[in-house]
DNA sequence: GCGACAG
DNA sequence: ATCTTGTCGC
């Protein structure tokens, strides 16, 4: 069911949280996914001292070229004033809506999209992937470079290794998220569904999409036109 | 009260 | 996130 109407991004800090939690109960944690052929990555950067957020979406072809190369479909840009500080759990009320405008100026759209952040590995069970999911109402995967919150043990030393990352006790425990080593030598990136599809699922496309980096390309080429490292070399 | 804390 | 040069390693 999607989403219809958007709420109001400018909340206090309480109102948010109660909204987070009536949204957490609309993620669907259930494969339902179109055949793939463009995936989405996300990412947002910041411009002159943090006054202005600037979000980046990167579409790829998929499945990669034989030789391994993803096939960059389209990009876009969109840059706004910051509205609001970063507060830890609260990410998606600053991300969020950049992104939106972001997605609106494509023309291509993707079938999955992989966010730079949490997906339901937050503690109300939506972070940024997952807020964004419901909003597009489109299947994704929080990919994050940190834990925000939950336990985990040590993953594998091989790339596709993982380790459960696991939040609460007792009949409340569950898993939220995989702890996955992306490449050997590095430390793991977190990885959590967004919307629309269950942790296997999820894990399995970042590791179909590893190249030679630590994060998949989706993320990485969005972080790199997020930040303009694409360009701003020196 | 004392830590922890995505980007 | 961002401010920033060189440097160690495959």
């Amino acid at each position: 069911m999607p989403i219809t109407s958007l709420h109001d991004w400018n909340l206090t800090p309480d109102e948010a949280i109660a909204l987070q939690q009536r949204l957490a109960g609309r993620i669907e944690r259930e494969d339902r996914l179109d055949p793939v052929r463009r995936i989405a990555g996300v990412d947002i950067g910041f411009e002159q001292a943090g006054e202005i957020t600037r979000a980046a979406v990167v579409v790829l072809a998929w499945p990669p070229a034989p030789g391994g190369a993803f096939e960059m479909v389209e990009q876009a840009v969109h840059r706004e004033p910051t509205r609001m500080p970063y507060i830890p759990g609260l990410l998606s009320f600053r991300e969020v809506p950049a992104t939106l405008a972001a997605f609106e100026r494509l023309t291509t759209w993707p079938e999955l999209v992989m966010v730079d952040g949490q997906g339901i590995a937050h503690p109300r069970r939506l972070g940024v992937a997952s807020h964004l999911g419901l909003w597009l109402d489109l299947p994704t995967i929080g990919v994050a470079k940190s834990r925000l919150c939950g336990r985990h043990g040590e993953p594998g030393p091989e790339r596709g290794d993982w380790a459960a990352l696991v939040d609460g006790w007792g009949e409340h425990e569950e898993v939220i998220g995989a702890v996955l080593r992306s490449r050997r030598g590095v430390k793991p990136v977190f990885v959590s569904p967004g919307h629309r599809l269950c942790l296997e699922t999820a894990v399995a496309w970042v590791v179909a999409c590893l190249g030679k980096t630590k994060l998949p390309e989706p993320t990485r080429l969005a972080d790199r036109l997020a930040s303009r490292r694409d360009q701003k070399r020196r």
